[in-house]
DNA sequence: CCACCGTGCGGAAACGTTTACATGCTAGCG
DNA sequence: CGCTAGCATGTAAACGTTTCCGCACGGTGG
């Protein structure tokens, strides 16, 4: 590559100026370097099919001489092909997303792929142009904790393979984390330790994967006989959970359950500053167990989501259906499950929790 | 290969099948549409110059209509730009890199750019690799904590443009976190609590950031009479912390500084485990203010630098560079701060220690 | 010995744009 | 009234690939 770094006129026997920012030699140097046609290098180049073994070695030889690498976006033009995939998710900066998007980039790397990613800031219209805008340089697009519409998933996904992380649309493939069992789970645990009532602090409006918990919750609520109420919708955020920290403690609430981790280290965050003590009078559970979660004191009881797994799933399904447009749609699913550790406790009395208050 | 899987003939009144991703209708098709030749539309989207108003409008309803996209592929070929932008960083993972992430994304989104992602696992080779694809798929590179040898920088800043964050490398724009005033103010402070003897945990080796803090600590204990000790090189990590901590407490070191807010979470976390009190028997600093920081017990004291302002400034010098290549190499720099929390605390001897130990 | 076929390769036509250059037209100026 | 300047638009040549054909050649089967 560092053939010649600064010189102002490099290659090309024709003196003309290389514009492009790939290395400026093509396909046509190294065809007259070896001595073949153009056609012939393409041809060493993309499994060297119907090639002699020595023309190969030569055309190789000459490439390396050269510093040649094929423009991908030559190649992409004729193909219709780019090799590329991309990622966009609601927010880049929330560390739920950082596994699965690291999972999906190393599936893309293994396969020498570019990866785009794009944030949509939780706005499905943002979500929308930006997945356009990469329809026309990826050859797929994965879409995580998607806010769009089923029809415009759908829509989308007519134009250029789509998969959905977090999110389930019917015809298009998936990998989600069935909350189910870790919620169920918590609200046993809660009701276990003696608590009557609960809040869902849900999430963001429009999240598929908020109305799948507070379904769940509802139905565990349900079952256990334990009374849910639903605050929402939240951001997704560590400010949001100190925001509404507030109102749990005048209502004297004294067991949530938070749409994420970010939102439930919001609010034990805001109780610490309150003095309003973790689990003696406010049991906490989060979500994700996104961030090394068990760090913090007290360490939280969450549910957590293999979302590494998930992302993995997902880029598998993308490069499926990449390669096989034409697959039903599939499915993956991987469970939650609860981690208790100490942010939760027994219920208190009104009366205990004064006595708590001041000692 | 593939060239109708599922449709039959869909658009198009020609009946061509269209294998590309983009919206499958060309410039022709709205030059047709239009009554205009390809170059009057092609000049419509591309600020509408030296054409009729009233041209303008007719090409650009009939794009409407027709559901066109240029594309961008193209389009790239002809101009040999992208319009893309990429970042390479050691590891998307860590939630430092997060903030400077979201920094270039939003900058490139508001210039409706793509924005390539690649993580190098902290591996030079992997690195260069990726750095050298995008190279030929986006107009400008953005190396965040670059642990590539300055020649590899400069040479691969001689194909495309190059900037660096967390990293100074001659000849190129960087953006970086002086870590000079917090670290110092980091070491008075562990000075005024009587601490005479402190461990730096290094980072990863080759870390460019790691020699700067390497450095500044030195300089600091110089002039304070501290006595510091080096140690690593380690991995950014939580489980690096946690590896290093049990050497930590038997050897019965009073303060450490740990490259990042990672490594520092993870000594904390084992502590707690070994039942050594924090900051009674070992007092923490960390660096970065990655996470919110603030959320764990005992709250860690940390140099906190302005990571999205890097962000933002390295987004910017990298548009500025990419519209203007001849420009001076320019330096960005952000100054960090000791953000003073509870994980630091009065020197304690042996003895008192023991005192501690056993209640 | 002839017809045929597979094999290795070259020629040339795409792919969808941008852009230098040519062209016709209108208007302004002498 | 004629000449020219400028403006809106068209023509065509790139950009660097892939890939469809066709061609020569040599080996094999009949």
């Amino acid at each position: 590559m560092d053939l010649e770094p600064p010189a102002p006129a490099p290659a090309g026997r024709s003196g003309r100026t290389t514009r492009t920012s790939t290395s400026g030699v093509t396909i046509r140097d190294v065809a007259a370097a070896s001595g073949v046609s153009i056609a012939t290098v393409s041809r060493c180049f993309n499994g060297g099919d119907r090639v002699l073994p020595q023309t190969l070695e030569r055309v190789h030889a000459a490439a390396r001489e050269l510093g040649y690498t094929p423009s991908r976006t030559a190649r992409g033009l004729v193909t219709g092909r780019t090799a590329n995939i991309g990622v966009v998710l609601p927010d880049v900066t929330n560390p739920f997303f950082a596994p699965v998007l690291a999972a999906v980039e190393s599936a893309a790397e293994s396969q020498d792929r570019g990866v785009f990613i794009g944030d949509s800031r939780e706005d499905p219209t943002a979500e929308l142009r930006i997945a356009q805008r990469m329809a026309s340089q990826a050859d797929g697009i994965l879409l995580v904790s998607s806010r769009l519409p089923d029809d415009a998933v759908r829509a989308l996904a007519a134009r250029v393979p789509v998969v959905l992380a977090n999110r389930v649309v019917d015809g298009i493939d998936s990998a989600v984390i069935d909350v189910e069992p870790g919620l169920t789970a918590a609200v046993a645990h809660l009701a276990g330790l003696g608590h009557e009532r609960v809040v869902y602090l849900g999430g963001p409006a429009g999240s598929w994967s908020d109305a799948r918990k507070s379904d769940a919750l509802s139905a565990a609520a349900r079952a256990t006989g334990l009374h849910l109420d639903v605050w929402g919708p939240h951001r997704p955020t560590f400010a949001a959970g100190r925001a509404v920290a507030d109102r749990l403690v005048a209502e004297e609430v004294g067991a949530v359950v938070c749409y994420d981790d970010l939102v439930a280290f919001g609010v034990l965050s805001r109780c610490t500053e309150l003095g309003v003590p973790v689990p003696e009078a406010l049991s906490i559970v989060g979500c994700d167990d996104a961030l090394d979660t068990g760090m913090a004191r007290p360490a939280l009881t969450t549910v957590a989501g293999p979302s590494a797994q998930m992302g993995r799933d997902a880029a598998e399904l993308l490069l499926a259906r990449m390669t096989t447009p034409t697959r039903d749609a599939e499915r993956r699913v991987v469970r939650s499950r609860l981690v208790v550790r100490s942010s939760t406790g027994p219920a208190t009395e009104p009366g205990d929790l004064d006595r708590l208050a001041l000692p």
